[in-house]
RNA sequence: GCCGGCAUAGCUCAAUGGGUAGAGCAGCUGAAUCGUAAUCAGCGGGUUGGGGGUUCAAGUCCUCUUGCCGGCUCCA
């Protein structure tokens, strides 16, 4: 006999070799119907899995994180049998559950139409009806070698060569399809309520474009219809809320094909971008930065001084200036390291905290480009501060308080990694080490949770990136502070001590907003267009009933822009439904409707975008609310 | 850059198996002077992304090219 610990806490003793299967019929409830897999003394297993001792059992449902996992793997092994009846010649990549769905790797000499995946579809559907069992079996190292090859599955034996020779190789078998997989599974194809194929691509195997290019389909699945049309609707949402589609519907910005990922702000986005500005130049100010300007173009030395020639070129775009070699400006830092070098430093000036909204221009591959999320020239709020290495976890926290301030006027959540050191990349060892060290002391001190980016610090140092989470609980890396030891060496810097000699300054590279263009569509994607009346580029329109109250408009529209309100008056001869729609799709804050109720009372009725009629107010009550929620950027 | 798809009026989309481009909205003109999400009527608007080819004939077929979309890789 075992012992079995189960969710709630009570102990049963089971015949050794039961299965959780077994275990679970004799539970109530809910869970019953619903466990998909098991988390055993702390590992997932299928619910076919038999226990040969004292064990410590947990069910895992929908609701489980891990439980999803083994829900949309076993979907994606699905999706893989239906093809392989299908098109029995294709061989087979890799088929994983990701954040919220499936894919599955495909090779075959032709390309999959949208029309293949509608009977991939069709076929999914029968297998599931099917209910086929889910039957995990283990072969030996050889064996499984040779059963993948004689099936022709390259990528499969593949895969088992690259596994440590002492693992346990597992296959799955669901009717006549077997797939080499680690599993766990759903115990058969008929849990599966509710799926749908959502799209096709290309994808390198193994993610390395020296590997050849494999068909992936993507899809998702759920337990219940009503959730999968839950999903979908989410997805038409992001849809809506697309920053390239209202971009071009609220007239802020657009993207020519004469300059593909060169954004054109129109004048409505520069409003937005320059109040971005004006308040990002304020909590500066108010946060110890002074600003600077530095040229976009440079010359080759400088270049090859900071080490971007030779690490980052790729990515660059280079001119010609008297014959001499010039590069546009990648980064900010090397000009900011000049800046610095303009004079000397004593110890007692730091930390300088320099900031600059410069324009960089980066060679991005033409296939990664994407609307203003994604382009070859931007404008990051960059700011460099030099500061003795004493000085670092401080100043480091500081602009952590900084951008947790910022992130909250704009209300987004936000995650923290900490990337470390990549495969190219300039120092020691040592020098990592330290650098890394010095970050993680800084989140752990501060309390802060965060995830390790393994590889994927910048070449000259580790960094801290903040990921924000929008409104539809998407996530965007924009801020990053990185600490940086390399460009000081490279480009000498120093100051001098108390005791009077020349010391190396460490330096941090920070951005918030990351880069303004790419800040700004997640606005408008986390706004879905209806941003608060600070960055609205028309905070109020003033909507006069007919051409007889066109005066008593104008007189309110003057008030209005005389207070410092961005306003305008709708004088078009329409009825008023039609401009209260216009304004409403145009998602204008505030609309003022004038007749002849209003003039005889010297009111405005008032009328809000999201909360609708608000009733009559004279002119400076208005005024006073509308500049409040300004003010107070809410 | 790679794989796949797409490209028709400012926008959203039509155009039988090749047979000489059409609608709604927007725009312009006019009428109606109107109370909280679209008043009515009329008018203009396109070398069908660009080059080359097949054909008596190409928006439609082939080819090259540019851009966009979905991914991969990469990234602020």
């Amino acid at each position: 006999m075992i012992k079995v610990t189960l969710h709630n806490g009570t102990v049963r003793e089971y015949p050794a070799g039961i299965t959780v299967l077994e275990i679970l019929a004799e539970c109530a409830g809910r869970l019953k119907k619903e466990a998909l897999a098991a988390l055993v003394n702390g590992t997932v297993c299928d619910l076919a899995k038999s226990l040969t001792e004292d064990a410590e059992v947990h069910f895992l449902t929908f609701d489980d994180e891990a439980g999803r996992d083994v829900y949309r793997h076993s979907s994606s092994h699905i999706l893989a049998a239906a093809v392989k009846r299908l098109f029995p010649e294709t061989k087979l990549g890799i088929g994983p559950a990701i954040k919220d769905g499936f894919y599955y790797d495909f090779d075959r000499p032709d390309s999959f139409t949208p029309d293949d995946l509608d009977k991939i579809a069709a076929e999914m559907r029968q297998i599931i009806k099917e209910d086929l069992p889910f039957e995990r079996f283990e072969l030996e190292r050889e064996e499984a070698l040779a059963y993948f090859d004689k099936l022709g599955e390259v990528y499969k034996v593949e895969l088992i060569r690259d596994l440590p020779q002492d693992a346990v190789i597992s296959c799955y078998r669901c009717g006549d399809f077997v797939d080499l997989c680690a599993g766990p599974h759903l115990p058969s194809t008929g849990k599966v309520k509710a799926f749908a194929l959502l799209s096709l691509a290309g994808a390198y195997w193994r993610g390395s474009e020296k590997n050849p290019m494999l068909q992936r389909i993507y899809g998702t699945s759920f337990p219940k219809q009503s959730m999968l049309d839950k999903y979908l609707a989410h997805l038409e949402e992001a849809k809506k809320r697309d920053h390239r589609k209202l971009g071009r519907e609220l007239d802020l910005f657009s993207i020519q094909d004469e300059g593909p990922g060169f954004p054109f702000l129109h004048p409505k986005g520069t409003i937005i971008r320059n109040e971005l500005e004006a308040f990002w130049r304020e909590e500066h100010r108010k946060a110890g930065y002074d600003e600077i300007k530095t040229p976009i173009i440079l010359n080759r030395e400088l270049w090859e001084r900071s080490g971007h020639w030779e690490h980052y070129k790729d990515n660059m775009y280079f001119t010609k200036i008297d014959d001499l070699d010039y590069a546009v400006k990648p980064m900010n830092c090397p000009g900011a390291m000049l800046i610095y070098k303009t004079k000397m430093h004593s110890y007692r000036d730091f930390p300088i905290r320099l900031a600059e909204l410069g324009l960089v221009h980066r060679h991005e591959l033409s296939g990664t480009l994407h609307g203003m999320m994604r382009v070859r020239a931007f404008t990051q709020d960059d700011a460099h501060i030099f500061m003795l290495p004493s000085q670092i976890k401080e100043e480091v926290k500081n602009v952590i308080a900084l951008t947790d301030k910022i992130y909250n006027v704009f209300g987004f959540d936000y995650h923290l990694e900490l990337s470390t050191k990549p495969e190219k990349a300039m120092g020691s060892e040592e020098m990592w080490d330290m650098a890394t060290g010095i970050l993680r002391e800084v989140l752990e001190e501060r309390g802060l949770p965060y995830v390790i980016n393994e590889g994927d610090g910048a070449f000259y140092g580790p960094k801290i990136d903040f990921h924000l989470q929008d409104s539809l609980g998407r996530t965007w890396q924009c801020g990053t502070i990185q600490l940086d030891f390399q460009m000081p060496e490279k480009f000498d810097l120093t100051y001098i001590g108390e005791d009077g000699q020349k010391h190396r300054p460490a330096v941090v590279h920070r951005v918030i907003y990351g880069s303004l263009e790419r800040f700004m569509a997640v606005l408008i994607e986390h706004f879905a267009g209806a941003f608060p009346v600070w960055l609205a580029p028309v905070q109020a329109v003033v909507l006069p009933i007919s051409e007889k109250h066109y005066e008593y408009a104008r007189q309110v529209l003057e008030k209005l822009q005389n207070a410092g309100i961005r306003a305008e008056a709708d004088l078009r001869n329409e009825k008023i439904g039609y401009k209260i729609r216009e304004a409403q799709v145009q998602k204008i804050p505030y609309m003022l409707v004038a007749g002849d109720k209003e003039i005889e009372s010297k009111t405005v009725s008032v009328r809000h975008r999201s909360a609708g009629d608000l009733g009559t107010f004279d002119l400076d009550s208005f005024l006073i609310r509308v500049r409040e929620e300004i003010v107070n950027k809410v």
